[in-house]
RNA sequence: GCCCCGGUAGCUCAGUUGGAUAGAGCGGCUGCCUUCUAAGCAGCGGGUCGCAGGUUCAAGUCCUGCCCGGGGCGCCA
């Protein structure tokens, strides 16, 4: 409707125009909807734009505009001139009302797109290497990264979701290392460090305690996961590893139990990855080795201090990076560039690294890299959300990656649900800092949680239906509905706003913005609920069977949205609470 | 010191890519209502949009400088 009222402005423009002797271009037309009912339904800018343009003033020539516009092909009922060149339009009830129809007829197709025409796009998110439990930054990161995946599945894209990890290199030495002297430790043929001695750097660190060795990393994983995955290698293989030579035994335990757990915790929050990539098999494949001869090539690759650099300085960035050590193993940085490599040779039109803030840093070097290998690093999309911080009743729950007293998913799962969850963590844009109230979260008041209120919107549908069929009244199909029946302001508002979710899902994938759909859902409960509540002035099931078919109508296409919203966050959509 | 992201109502945050009188939830206050399973509805109060300049017919939104908070600036990932 936008864009045919955009288009009958134009037209008129065009020859407003012509007829003031001016032959250029048209501008672009902006049509949008008015923050206020009063300002109509949709309202356009022109005359203030051309204003300067032809020499008259904006409202005269917005006048100009309405005469020449007429009833723009029947869908204007009313126009005006308002503010300083602004004209208003007002288009018939009808018009609105129709909209149900389509929404009813398009079912749970309503507010696809093919405007992804199938491109293959490939979302990378979480790629946590199994060091310990997920936190609840990566929380976020996995609610955040599958809900752009469903965004962009919904919009017509073919779409990937990626985790990548590395199982070798130094911090997973360190786990295993961890692992090992727990375990010593546990036999008695190790002494733990002196807490204080962890806590504070400074603190003067003793390698034997009461006889015994020290062998904790000191910069080891404290959690108290890694204990229990030593005493499971106890419970298994006894004092048989107390000879190992390396951490390697150790490592791969740890590495095994704690994959696993990972995908528990993903699982539990109804995440599923198309792809697990392991770092390793670019060195498998030769990938890296590739990679490093491609960049040679470019002539900016030099050896330093026995270290291998790329001088990234004469690419405008502040620095040049190593990306071999002295100790001829890879930096990060490399094997990152050739995993880029990999995602265009494996035909993704767009990939998608969501990350956490601190990696923001790192992009334009990976970017760089691959420009300068001759791709088109426009292809490759960053997205960066900000930190989890938890707080209850307005204080906040301190947390600490060092001591590992950071809360992990699995906890905070343990008391507000799956659903919750997810919504807690996209309610907010990427960028911004995010407060998980768990005092909300907790929150059973449907009418407070702001998670349940959607879901109890959607099962108030159903709740109606239920009472529909006891009374013997069947559910219309779409061509049963009279839309014209609905003309409270209160349905029309309702049946507009539900005409709005196609451009509201399109644009949350465009802008790899979730929240705006969780916005949106609040904002069609929160004409919904009231609605039905108000059930003295407008009940939905009545004497008068055409209103009653409408009203179900519009009950219908309340669930559709409500539903179909829901699983683009991935929340369920009960039927009954 | 340099780079990135934030700063909007008491709190947590939106703000349709520059539009009109800046919004929501929670909390506070007043009145009505007693449910198509559920305390909902109407209203009130609450703001120098961090500060100062600039661009524009029009700035919360764009540009510059500063202040505050967070993150980063490793041969860690």
């Amino acid at each position: 409707m936008r864009e045919r009222l955009a288009e009958q402005i134009q037209l008129a423009l065009g020859r407003l125009l012509v007829a003031a002797g001016d032959e250029g271009a048209v501008p672009p037309v902006a049509v949008d909807s008015p923050r206020q009912k009063e300002h109509g339904d949709f309202a356009c800018n022109s005359a203030m734009v051309l204003a300067k343009r032809l020499k008259r003033p904006p409202r005269e020539i917005a006048t100009a505009l309405i005469e020449e516009l007429g009833d723009a092909d029947g869908l204007v009922v009313r126009a005006e001139v308002a503010g300083p060149g602004f004209v208003n339009f007002w288009l018939a009830g009808e018009r609105w009302q129709a909209k149900l129809g389509d929404l009813l007829r398009a079912g749970d197709r309503f507010g696809k797109s093919d405007a992804g025409k199938n491109v293959p796009v490939q979302v990378e998110f979480v790629s946590a290497n199994p060091t310990g439990p997920l936190s609840i930054g990566h929380g976020r990161q996995a609610i955040l990264g599958d809900c752009i995946a469903r965004l962009l599945d919904n919009a017509g894209y073919q779409v990937t979701r990626e985790y990548y990890f590395n199982n070798g290199g130094r911090q997973m030495r360190v786990l295993g290392n961890s692992v090992r002297a727990r375990y010593l430790e546990r036999l008695g043929r190790a002494a733990p460090p002196d807490p204080e001695a962890l806590a504070n750097e400074e603190a003067a660190w003793s390698d034997e305690i009461g006889g015994l060795p020290v062998v904790f990393p000191r910069d080891g994983y404290q959690g108290d996961y890694i204990g229990e995955i030593a005493q499971r290698l106890i419970d298994s293989d006894g004092e048989a590893l107390v000879d190992e030579p390396g951490e390697g035994r150790f490592r791969e335990a740890a590495e095994t139990s704690l994959f696993a757990e990972i995908r528990g915790t993903l699982e539990s929050i109804g995440i599923h990855f198309d792809v697990f990539y392991n770092e390793n098999s670019l060195y498998d494949d030769g990938k890296i080795e590739e990679t490093l001869g491609v960049l040679r090539e470019t002539g900016r690759v030099y050896e330093e201090e026995g270290a291998v650099w790329f001088r990234y300085s004469d690419l405008g960035l502040d620095r040049d990076r190593v990306l071999v050590k002295s100790s001829g193993e890879p930096t990060y940085l490399l094997p990152d560039i050739a995993y880029h490599r990999v995602k265009f040779d494996r035909g993704f039109a767009t990939v998608i690294d969501v990350q956490g803030a601190d990696h923001k840093d790192q992009g334009p070097f990976v970017c760089a890299a691959i420009q300068a290998l001759g791709h088109d690093a426009d292809r490759i999309e960053f997205v960066f959300h900000e930190f989890v911080t938890l707080s209850r009743g307005g204080k906040t729950v301190k947390q600490s990656t060092r001591k590992a007293t950071f809360v992990t998913i699995d906890e905070l799962l343990a008391d507000v649900g799956q659903d919750v969850f997810r919504l807690f963590m996209v309610q907010r844009r990427p960028e911004s800092h995010l407060d998980f109230d768990v005092e909300l979260a907790e929150e059973e008041d449907w009418t407070k949680n702001p998670a349940y209120y959607l879901q109890y919107a959607h099962a108030r549908t159903h709740g109606i239906e239920r009472q529909a069929q006891a009374r013997g009244i069947p559910m219309p199909g779409a061509d049963d509905v009279e839309p014209a029946r609905l003309a409270l302001p209160e349905e029309i508002d309702l049946i507009k706003k539900l005409g709005e979710f196609p451009e509201v899902a399109l644009r949350a994938a465009e802008t790899r913005a979730p929240h705006h759909v969780a916005y949106y859902l609040r904002e069609v409960a929160g004409l919904w609920s009231p609605y039905v509540q108000d059930k003295n002035r407008h009940a939905i099931l009545s004497d008068d069977a055409g209103l009653t078919a409408a009203r179900l109508g519009l009950t219908l296409g309340v669930r559709i949205v409500l539903a179909r919203g829901l699983e683009l966050l991935g929340m369920s959509a009960p039927e009954r609470m």
